[in-house]
Parts: structure tokens; C-alpha cells; sequence
DNA sequence: GTAACTGCAAAATATTTGCATCCTT
DNA sequence: AAGGATGCAAATATTTTGCAGTTAC
């Protein structure tokens, strides 16, 4: 497994506590994590900006990746697979589920491709799937 | 096609200009609607306010539905078939136009079904597809 | 007439920007 | 040493809440 230290090494970004300590965060966790879940981490507290900083580059260097849900909040993800800068393959089902909340990325069931009317050109493919996890089926 | 005052009349909601004139919003257009595209309307602007709370009314009843984007907006679009309060049918595909940006409800085009990991109990789906639309095509 | 809806003001939240300071390389 | 990253303060933007006035039924 990447360690945070190497995903930083090969975007070509500084190393920084802050950075790695967040990357600690997404490794440590299977769900992915929203602005909030990052900002009141244990170890010590992160300014807002910094947070919102450190998100946007990674996002730029395709370290993670953003995941819509449809109540206002964003959540992120690392890419498993290596993205190219701005260029994302997180062609992956994502679930959330209703019980705790969590948002798993199950990176081994990819969006299957869907028939579009006429005229409709299909770039990227999106797919969200609410219920109960794993955990919370117990 | 039903109207916007059927459509309330059917909710039970009251019949108020503001409402009828957002529903007329969502009536004349084919793509889903932002937040700010109904404030500022054409034919007079709504207040903040106002927007937010018919917006949540509509959603309550079920008259229309969110729609999740990567980029941090939340779009809103009329459910066709009839959703039950707080239970919603909207298992559409949406569409967004990298070129124009607007946002289609794919009536048609249900989302498939995935085979999930063991474990996970799947509830609800949607699927996002994003590229060139009809129009932009041309 | 009563309950529901709206608009205004203001509070609470969330996001972005500027700049001085500190840390990486 | 130089450029990038961070923290603080403050500017913006977004969303929520309270309340008084208005409208629908």
C-alpha cells in the first residue's frame, strides 16, 4: 500500500505535515471523508483554509477524487487507481449508506454504460448507490 | 401536460403566485435548475428566502427532486411520475453538458442494476452521465 | 377569520482572498 | 536563498431563522 509520503513524492508536492496527516486520514479510513470529518480531526484541529487548500490541490494533482451526494455536502475519496492531473478514472460505484452514513467506494464495481438517446454523447459516468453497508447489516 | 397550479392543487399546497411562477420555471424548460437560476428569473426576482423555502416545500412533496453534481451546486428538476411524499422515483439517468452545462432529467433511461460486493444492501441508485447534449452536438 | 405564505432583517455557516510568516527543497 | 505552504484576519457568499405583514381558502 502508498504511503502518504509517496502519493506527495510523485505529484511533486512539498511535504508537509498538514498534507500528511490528511493522507493519513484517507488511508486510515475505508469511507470517504467530507470538509468537516477532516477539519475536526483527533490529533489536533486544521484551519478551515488550510483544509480547503490542501483539498483542492490534491483534487488538482488527482489524488482524490469528489463524490456528489444529493444533500449539499461534498465528500472525498482517494483514487485508487493513479489519475492523471485533472483527468479522473474513478469510474467506481459509490455507496452510502442510510444506516451510518458512511460512503464507501467500491472500487471493483465500475458504472456499467447505459444506452443514451440520440444525440446524447457520453464522456464520464457517475453512480451512487444508497442502502445499509456492510456494517450496519449485522 | 400538467399544470403548476394542477400540481399544487394535487399536493395540497396553496396556490400562490410565486409558486405558480416557479413551477412555470421548471414546466418551460427541458434541463434541471440551479438555485440561482430561479432567483434571478426574468420575470422579477425572487426573494433569497422565498426560493429556499418553495424549493423545500417542493421537495417534501415530492413535486421535485435533487439532482447531485461533482462541483459543489445541487440542481433541482420536476418529477414526472408521480413520487409519494418523501419517497421518490427519480431512478433516471441525468445528464450534464460539459459544453453548455445544462442539466437533462433522461426520463427514459432508467439506472441499471449493479452487482454489489456481499454485504451491501442496495436501496436507492442514481447515475450521473456527463458529456456533449443534443444541442451542443449540432 | 385562520392558517399558511412571503419578505425583510439578521444570525449562522460556508467559502474565498490577501498578506505576513514559516517551512521545504 | 527562493518558492511554496500555512495561519490569521477579513471579505464574500450561502443558508437558516424570527417575526411582522399579507394572501389564500
Amino acid at each position: 500500500m502508498e504511503t502518504g509520503l509517496e502519493i506527495l513524492k510523485r505529484s511533486g508536492l512539498s511535504v508537509t505535515d498538514g498534507r500528511k496527516r490528511i493522507l493519513k486520514l484517507f488511508l486510515g479510513r475505508e469511507a470517504a471523508l467530507s470538509h468537516a470529518d477532516i477539519e475536526r480531526n483527533t490529533e489536533a484541529a486544521f484551519d478551515r483554509v488550510t483544509v480547503y487548500r490542501t483539498l483542492q490541490t490534491f483534487l488538482d494533482k488527482g489524488i482524490i477524487h469528489q463524490i456528489p451526494t444529493t444533500d449539499n455536502s461534498i465528500l472525498y475519496a482517494l483514487c485508487k487507481h493513479k489519475c492523471e492531473e485533472g483527468k479522473h478514472h474513478d469510474n467506481h460505484v459509490h455507496f452510502i449508506c442510510d444506516s451510518c452514513d458512511k460512503t464507501t467506494c467500491l472500487d471493483d464495481v465500475i458504472v456499467p454504460a447505459v444506452k443514451l438517446p440520440k444525440g446524447f454523447m457520453p464522456i464520464n459516468s457517475a453512480m451512487i448507490v444508497s442502502g445499509i453497508c456492510t456494517d450496519c447489516k449485522k
